[in-house]
DNA sequence: TTTATCTAACTGACTGGTCAGTTATATATT
DNA sequence: AATATATAACTGACCAGTCAGTTAGATAAA
């Protein structure tokens, strides 16, 4: 095995854990997924893997934060450039099907409700640190786009929920039918159909 | 342990077992979850346990499907009263937070997201029996009600997912963050607002 | 440049404990 | 007594975490 001596080399190795430890927890779930396959699939020992994460424990950590900052970071940016209601659910229904294609988002979310029950630390710290500060941006646009009358919505809160709901649909359907070729969804239609009911909802001019 | 003669008495137990394991299951996961844990909530020994199933995959697998069946049979009663999509979606809303409450069903979710996908014939088994069963009863209003002319939208199999991704999100809300009282959700105002949101989104006149 | 020395990253055999599944034994019921 | 039901001690496989030993590779002396 290359060693990693500089400070990069070993920020890389950890990331390159963590990223197969995702895998594992993902594949497996906590309890079954062996510190040793994690070990291998990044490259390494099971006796090294413990110089770079003290417990299994302190990895299922790391893998659920690591994935937070970042989320929340694209979001927000999202958010800033798409000011208005008819914009953000442009944005949301358009990125949607990619991002859930693309993984990383349904896996994270298999891991956390398949094992962070058993973590509730873990599970509170994500909801703080992702899963509200997301909906407060969406929340904020929604409450300023229902003073100026823009549209039409009792809670702004809950509104942002709905709104949410369709994409943890299909991430869980992904998870739990990924091998189903019988139960593929075309994702596209299914949010370009979102976004037109939402429109609606809402009671948005340019509605259809 | 009172033993078990009759076949009644036996099915009661084979019942309570399921029940048990059922609740390890969803605190725990599949892979921790003990055999002696599930056996002495049933109030049995491990090894009586195993006169009523092979293996903890068996058992497993008997939990899943204890569930399906009488889910479904509830369901095609309550559309069979509830012909009109109104009607659908008044009972929808109205049955869907004394259901996730309940959380029998939240606990079935869990543990199919959780550990299905370590037996993807049992989550194909599932949707067979239980998801595309539920979803055609919807379509099947949803498809008569836009022939009449009653609603507007593209696609009726869409259209049912969307209808019923707000219960995903709330079943899975509860899994999550059940211990978590910063994150409660008012649940009857989030489907109430559903209601309004869906009937706006199907162009149905006694909208708000 | 070559060789010797050092050090920290890395390895894998090992330990202690856990748990699915088995079986010898006990007891209730007919 | 015979049979079905239940128990609990037992076995063998498995795995998180440890640690004595190995080696890549840096540094320095020749």
């Amino acid at each position: 095995m290359q060693r990693a001596r500089t400070q990069k080399a070993k920020d890389d190795r950890r990331a390159a854990v963590v990223a197969a430890a995702l895998d594992e927890f993902y594949e497996k779930g906590f309890a079954a997924a062996r510190m040793e396959d994690i070990a291998g699939r990044a490259g390494l020992s099971k006796g090294g893997l413990y110089l770079y994460f003290d417990s299994k424990e302190a990895l299922f950590e790391a893998v659920i934060e690591s994935f937070a900052m970042p989320t929340v970071a694209r979001f927000e940016a999202l958010a800033e450039t798409a000011g208005g209601v008819s914009a953000l659910i442009d944005a949301l229904t358009k990125l949607a099907p990619a991002i859930i294609r693309e993984g990383r988002i349904p896996k994270i979310v298999k891991v956390l409700i398949g094992d962070a029950p058993a973590f509730p630390a873990v599970a509170t710290a994500y909801r703080r640190n992702v899963i509200d500060r997301v909906l407060a941006v969406i929340i904020h646009i929604l409450r300023k786009a229902k003073e100026t009358g823009e549209i039409d919505i009792a809670d702004p809160a809950l509104a942002a929920r709905l709104m949410a709901a369709p994409m943890l649909l299909s991430a869980v359907w992904r998870i739990v039918f990924d091998h189903d070729d019988e139960a593929r969804i075309d994702l596209d239609a299914l949010f370009a159909q979102h976004s037109v009911m939402l429109k609606r909802a809402f009671k948005m001019e340019a509605a259809a």
